[in-house]
DNA sequence: AGCACGCCGACT
DNA sequence: GTCGGCGTGCTC
């Protein structure tokens, strides 16, 4: 349905429309609408650009722009067949341009990245049976007949896979008058969930938490806290308030850090909806993709789950947004418009005066922070589900209880494997580190291999003998020889990586039947869901990963977790380190002892007594959180207040350091901020870029933004160099 | 983001 | 003598 023309009359009685490209442009572009063309914001246009025809959105006209010389106009080429993008979308991608400071252009293109979405579905080409055209029989042709004679026209992809012929053999027998080429209605992208469908039976305590949730659906704005240990049902109880928001015929929005790698999550769904999800990531095909895009922006899917991006889907009718895992780092975008998914989540929920449910057993202190002041309400499911018990967690303290040399298991954890081995149990150990070892150096000379274009030591990949950067993908075949001192057989691989922990297990138990996984070593969510299924159905006994280990998956015979190196998180200047250490080591003890059976989890570290060990073993997240709270509010840092980072790069360090210098002179200065920097970026380099970063440290109630951009107005970049923002950065890059 | 225009090395 | 490298700059 479309809303009235409300383009503005030029003076010559020429309608003059503010067109949003989705380029890096400081804002619209005008364009006049041809005689007869009534345009209404949110219309995708096509319009020529330079010597190009681009794709835009007609915007709403902005005040206090000064609009460009009528003469200077072009016409708009032709409305786009697609419903408009909603008004809801356009105030989302205005509002996220103007806090992360991007052009609002580069984040239309987050909205509206789908080649060819915007032309409806064609039908679908299929073929139906005629009579006997020119040219003889062959059996792949009687096939093709068999399939099709007396039925309704079938498509190509069908007609291949059922006659067992090649395209080809379709194709010849319609130019010879054997089949007659028809069309199809397009098959509906998505079938709708049945709400009649019984949900399982929850628990008081779920059904509570269920009934509070959904009794918001149709009441606005309000941000929720759904908080529970590993076990204790969270999914079951938003699930009801996605059947509320479905029910009520409105959409839904579910985001998950990394989609890919959460079958499970799609089954559960399909187990109480009936039917799958429309989803949404980046490696989805261009074909998926085009179908969820129109589909969210056409009403057709109700559920979409996706990952970060997905907020920027053009959804006309949104009810509800989930957040899953909501503390999980992955939300944050670090790359293009970097922006934080879980907080803008939030924003978009608000400007679309709807709900909005965080999801989390160990929430960021932000939200924690936010629930105490009262902006965001809690929800609590205390205990595990179904009487299962919480995992028993214990540190092994590695200054007394020493592996033996080059080796990285402690004689606790190794008797705790041979115990739940011996048990005929599975156990896991987890290691954040890819390869085979993190560093490789020269006995001789102490050479130590880097990348050349990044500050970062090559990891040792046993796995095809090759040393490989995991910053920008340099690698290099793994040499016998130094390339500084020549000598042979002197290179020593130094600290292990999950290939090198499987060689250790392997000799230690070489009859426990042992499988890794790692981004290189499940490639795809089709192999990773392989791969668990291997465990679930314990044809392995022993897994080793890294985080892909700790998400979502659900080991009923896992009895035993080890985190072989729980210190590896702490290291670093990180101002969330202990949170995100306490957040993932948590996550990954959580896949212990799931069903009827007590789980265990050790934690080899040399830090004992760091808040962060003390809180795992203990339980107490809670004191934990005072803590790191406490320390943060003495420091002045997130969520007592506000950091900006500008991360200055270029090729050339002397014309960066020279930029810099220039930047430091025109920081700003004043009351409540400080501006801190340069200093090298956490990554000095690159893939061959130079990077400085600047921050600024903004008390609570001073706002970063407008700060920035006085900054960046007062000087001008070079063009050989680069300056991101990130508003409220996170980690490292 | 494209695509143009614009100044310095190896080819018919 | 040209073809072409991609560095800066513009697109309503």
């Amino acid at each position: 349905m479309r809303s009235g023309a409300t383009s503005s009359l030029d003076l010559n009685g020429q309608t003059r429309v503010a067109v949003l490209l989705p380029l890096p442009l400081p804002g619209a572009y005008d364009y006049r609408a041809p005689e007869g063309l009534a345009l209404a914001p949110g219309d995708f246009v096509s319009i020529p650009l330079g010597a190009r025809e681009v794709v835009g959105v007609v915007w709403d006209p902005a005040l206090g722009r000064s609009p460009v010389a009528a003469a200077r106009l072009r016409d708009v080429s032709r409305l786009l067949p697609a419903p408009p993008l909603p008004a809801v979308s356009r105030r989302f991608v205005d509002w996220v341009a103007g806090y992360t400071l991007s052009p609002p252009g580069a984040v239309l293109r987050m909205a509206m990245s789908v080649p060819g979405a915007l032309v409806p579905p064609r039908p679908l080409a299929a073929f139906r049976w005629l009579a006997a055209g020119t040219g003889k029989s062959t059996p792949a042709r009687e096939r093709v007949r068999a399939v099709l004679r007396d039925g309704p026209p079938r498509p190509l992809s069908e007609l291949v896979l059922e006659a067992g012929v090649g395209p080809g053999v379709i194709k010849a027998m319609a130019a010879a008058g054997w089949l007659e080429a028809a069309r199809l209605p397009p098959a509906p992208a998505f079938a709708a969930p049945d709400l009649k469908r019984k949900g399982p039976t929850l628990s008081p305590a779920q059904g509570e938490a269920a009934r509070s949730l959904s009794g918001d659906i149709g009441h606005g704005f309000k941000t929720t806290l759904l908080d529970g240990v590993t076990g204790a049902g969270k999914t079951e109880v938003y699930f009801e308030a996605i059947a509320a928001a479905l029910d009520s015929g409105r959409q839904v929005l579910v985001l998950l850090p990394e989609i890919a790698l959460s079958a499970e999550w799609l089954e559960r769904f399909a187990a109480r909806f009936g039917v799958a999800p429309a989803v949404w990531h980046s490696e989805i095909s261009p074909s998926e993709r085009r179908r969820a895009w129109r589909a969210a922006g056409d009403g057709e899917a109700r559920v979409v789950v996706g990952a970060r991006s997905a907020l920027f889907l053009p959804f006309p009718d949104l009810g509800l947004i989930v957040v899953d895992e909501e503390h999980d780092g992955a939300y944050k975008q670090e790359e293009g418009v970097i922006y934080q998914a879980r907080d803008m989540a939030v924003v978009r929920a608000r400007l679309g005066d709807i709900p909005i449910v965080l999801v989390s057993a160990t929430p960021s202190l932000e939200t924690v922070r936010n629930v105490a002041t009262g902006r965001y309400r809690a929800v609590h499911l205390a205990h595990r589900h179904a009487g299962a018990s919480l995992p028993l967690v214990a540190a092994v303290d590695m200054r007394r209880d020493r592996p033996p040399a080059r080796s990285w298991l402690s004689p606790s954890l190794r008797q705790a494997l041979t115990e739940t081995l011996a048990a005929g149990d599975q156990a896991m150990l987890f290691l954040n580190r890819r390869g085979y070892a993190p560093l490789t150096l020269c006995r001789h000379c102490g050479h130590r291999f880097q990348c050349p274009t990044c500050t970062s030591w090559l990891v040792e990949h046993r796995f095809g003998a090759r040393l490989r950067c995991h910053h920008c993908g340099f690698e290099m075949a793994r040499p016998d020889v130094c390339p500084a001192c020549a000598t042979a057989g002197e290179l020593a691989a130094c600290g292990p990586g999950v290939e090198r922990l499987a060689e250790e297990a392997a000799a230690l138990f070489p009859n426990a039947r042992i499988a890794t996984m790692t981004s290189d070593t499940v490639a795809g969510p089709r192999a990773a869901e392989a791969l668990i299924g291997r465990v679930r159905a314990k044809e392995i006994d022993l897994l080793i990963g890294t985080q892909i280990i700790a998400k979502g998956h659900n080991f009923p015979g896992l009895t035993l977790v080890g985190v072989v190196d729980a210190d590896l998180g702490l290291i670093g200047g990180d101002l969330r380190a202990a949170e995100r250490t306490y957040q993932l080591l948590h996550q990954v003890g959580g896949r212990a002892g799931r069903a009827d059976r007590p789980g265990r989890v050790l934690l080899q570290t040399y830090s004992a007594d760091h808040p962060a060990m003390m809180a795992l073993v203990s339980g107490d997240r809670d004191r934990f959180l005072e803590q790191e709270a406490a320390g943060r509010r003495e420091a002045g840092l997130p969520p007592f207040g506000r950091l900006a980072a500008l991360i200055v790069s270029g090729g050339d360090a002397g014309a960066l350091d020279r930029f810099c210098r220039v930047l430091s002179r025109a920081a700003p200065r004043g009351e409540g901020f400080t501006v801190l920097g340069p200093a090298p970026a956490p990554l000095a380099i690159l893939r061959g870029r130079h990077r400085r970063r600047f921050l600024l440290k903004c008390r609570h109630d001073v706002r970063p933004q407008p700060l920035v951009r006085a900054w960046l107005a007062g000087v001008k970049v070079p063009g050989a160099l680069r300056v991101q923002v990130d508003i409220d950065p996170y980690g490292f890059l």
